[in-house]
DNA sequence: GTTTTGACGTAGC
DNA sequence: CGCTACGCCAAAA
């Protein structure tokens, strides 16, 4: 089995941040199960904390409570809110209304509420 | 090469 | 129902 390259972890992370759709979030699990790494969460959080210089939209990944863990490190708390209510997407008390209605599930890849 | 850390998750109390 | 403890894995020091 060709030995795999770590580097290339955080590259997958991004390419499916990336294809979150509008409006929707995931979480770091849902992630890291996609890439065949379960217990890995903490490391896709990692990733997108040096994502920074990507052009990531990290704001769309919370944990798996919906709550926003990770808006600390947007520069300021309320940017991660704010984005996500640019999207239409409601949040109160830093956690994600309807979350379970919103949530994208990188595994399905394409939106089946067609 | 070993140690520490980190935007998590699950189980236990 | 909320907090604590442990596990898990990869990257950086």
């Amino acid at each position: 089995m060709k030995t795999y390259v770590p580097k290339d972890f955080y590259h997958r992370i991004y390419e499916v941040v990336i294809q979150i759709p509008e409006g929707r979030v995931t979480s770091y699990g849902a992630i890291a199960k996609y890439l065949g790494a379960k217990g890995s969460a903490r490391t896709v959080g990692y990733a997108l904390t040096i994502s920074k210089k990507e052009n990531i939209p990290a704001h769309r990944v919370v944990n798996r409570n919906g709550m926003l863990s990770g808006k600390h490190h947007f520069g300021s708390p309320d940017i991660m809110q704010r984005l996500l209510e640019s999207e239409g997407i409601t949040v109160k008390n830093d956690q994600v209304m309807n979350f379970k209605n919103l949530f994208w599930d990188p595994s399905h890849f394409l939106d089946l509420s067609h």
